[in-house]
DNA sequence: GTAGTATATTTGTATATACAAATTTTGTAT
DNA sequence: ATACAAAATTTGTATATACAAATATACTAC
């Protein structure tokens, strides 16, 4: 019974983050994926990412990464080189530009988290973390 | 620093509980928002719902209701009649079929949804369904 | 009743995602 | 070395979703 509301709730909450997350990285061009994607390569700081770290770390694992990534290429946001020691392995980077646009757009994602979760008591949102981590 | 870690373990949990839930879904060859919609057209109790009802109460507002229910029709799960008060209107209805189909599937999800928040006290569930609904 | 506006749904088209098969490279056993 | 299997990524194709414009009907004021 209160599985079936936990999930619902779950999942709706979700659902309504990222439409309000996309609604904000909309005038920038970018979608929620590719965003997602430039973070996990920041957070590399600098080390290099194989496609299929970076498919692991993604908050939805995609069948399709490498045309993701395709698009922040063309944007120049990311660089791709082969990795020369295992020829079959890519190394992902993000690029200063990149980098700049990340700084860009981080006050407004970061207001819209906070917005999102003001009615909640830093009290509830650590307890609400630590009830989802785990599950995972 | 506390809102970003919740906003990215409910995206993540959420995305989580959806690949799970698709690949219990998969060999039904139902997508999961079919069967969201099933669902709320199921909890009509034999009232009709107008397609924009139907998109209020999906978990992710999508902008292309009209084909999704085409599909449902498709595979006679669901039932279309225009709204002889309001010709704009549409009624929405599932079928035998589809509530044949529903009781197929129900233990399944069920018993995934129980298996993913097997870890979780009932305590800790009861917390995380009203802080959740606490954002909405 | 006509014009203008609002509501509800549908359609065209572009983009995104899913799935399976193909490609390239590496590792292993003989 | 050769054949075979495994790993990492890419590609082809089908399906799903997003967005804007179009259609159809109803409502309102004049």
């Amino acid at each position: 019974m209160n599985s079936k509301h936990a999930i619902i709730s779950i999942l709706k909450t979700s659902a309504l983050i990222s439409e309000i997350l996309l609604s904000g990285l909309k005038p920038y061009e970018i979608s929620e994926q590719q965003f997602n994607v430039l973070r996990i390569l920041r957070g590399q700081k600098g080390i290099a990412a194989n496609l299929s770290t970076v498919q692991d770390r993604m908050v939805h694992k995609m069948s399709n990464t490498t045309r993701l990534i395709d698009k922040l290429i063309q944007k120049k946001l990311v660089k791709r080189n082969v990795c020369i020691e295992n020829r079959r392995k890519i190394e992902l980077f993000i690029t200063e530009d990149g980098l700049d646009f990340l700084k860009k757009i981080d006050p407004i994602t970061d207001e819209i988290e906070k917005k999102i979760l003001s009615n909640i008591s830093s009290k509830d949102l650590n307890s609400l973390i630590s009830i989802l981590n785990s599950i995972n």
